[in-house]
DNA sequence: CTCTCATTTCAGAAGTTTCTGAAAATTGTG
DNA sequence: CACAATTTTCAGAAACTTCTGAAATGAGAG
């Protein structure tokens, strides 16, 4: 099936097979799945001939393939002194992949989908069955601007930080309860006051 | 392009249409998005007929999409006495959509990784190249248990805390600063007691 | 300006997914 | 149990995506 992926050591052929089958559910195609994954693991830039030669595919899909992932900004071009040839690698912070990778996945999978929703639910509903339907796209469109609305909050928080957050999860909320602490977070929220 | 959808008024035809696009996008197909965006948004649920009529689309076609949304979890099945005929709608609750839709995700395109690496990361590293390819792995699977870590606790919040929580967004972590506050939280952490 | 090395583009071949109509299976009813 | 009303399955057709080799383009060195 495979030409080659046999130069590579056991575990880095695994990982890249596994990108590759992966890619598929990720919407990226096997062989992007895989010049990614061989990046990533690969301790030196590599250029479009030696990843030819470690994953056996045609020098013209290494080129498209490379073009994708510069779309999605997840990969760096360098140049070495005294050699014309692009090299490539993966950004070396994991989280900063996080970032580009949940920037570059709301663009194309929630963006449209949200500016869809405000259009549609600008127009005046006409009969019951589009006010039914409205108040549905309503529902969605709540939500999905509460998500990016923390989501854009979030992002630009340092590893450090991003990490404190995650790890105190869902204990957050205790503070939920004790109303006063959450005013003095310095949150100014309209809510109508409480007795 | 297609035969129906003339049916539809248009702000749910608009819908059904987008969601048929972003289809492709996410990774299920377009029929699969129109016939969840047409059940998301009608009053009373429907039979396999009607969105045949609807949609223009083969009997066989919805037949089979309609297995792949249960599979999803994304539709619920109805009946009505004295018809034989199966109905679906989607759940209502929009919150409990995502969690679906997150925890169906997570299954088929995060675990799957996650086992892989656990599994190479046990391997004793061969050679320079691999011991380099399995710190990376390691980066990766740190990373990825975080924030699994995360939305197993995350996910069962019930939706009004879950709103307080996205509002809250990155002011958490002006928590951090006092650290005797995260404490009195109640996590027991095992950290190398700092001066 | 021209030669050479490297990259990109592109038309069509190969491969994959989606969709259909027809036939088979399932299910409730008289 | 036979029937009619449904739903499911399935083989092949249609549509789409990916991949290739060959040809075109670009870019630095002499």
């Amino acid at each position: 099936m495979w030409r080659q992926l046999v130069n590579l050591t056991p575990t880095i052929q695994a990982f890249v097979l596994h990108f590759g089958e992966m890619g598929s559910r990720w919407g990226i195609n096997r062989t992007v799945g895989q010049i990614y994954a061989l990046l990533y693991v690969s301790r030196e830039p590599l250029c479009a001939d030696q990843i030819v030669e470690a994953l056996g595919i045609s020098r013209s899909n290494v080129s498209m393939s490379l073009r994708e992932l510069q779309g999605w900004n997840l990969v760096l071009l360098k140049h070495l002194p005294g050699d014309r040839r692009d090299f490539f690698t993966t950004p070396d912070d994991v989280w900063q992949i996080l970032r580009t990778l949940a920037e570059e996945r709301k663009k194309r999978e929630v963006d449209p989908t949200l500016s869809v929703l405000r259009e549609l639910l600008m127009q005046a509903p006409s009969g019951e069955e589009e006010r039914f339907a409205q108040t549905r796209l309503g529902e969605m469109h709540t939500l999905i601007e509460r998500l990016t609305t923390w989501y854009d909050d979030v992002k630009r928080l340092e590893p450090e930080r991003m990490v404190a957050l995650l790890a105190l999860g869902s204990k957050v909320t205790k503070f939920l309860d004790t109303k006063d602490r959450i005013v003095s977070l310095g949150r100014k929220r309209k809510e109508p006051a409480a007795p």
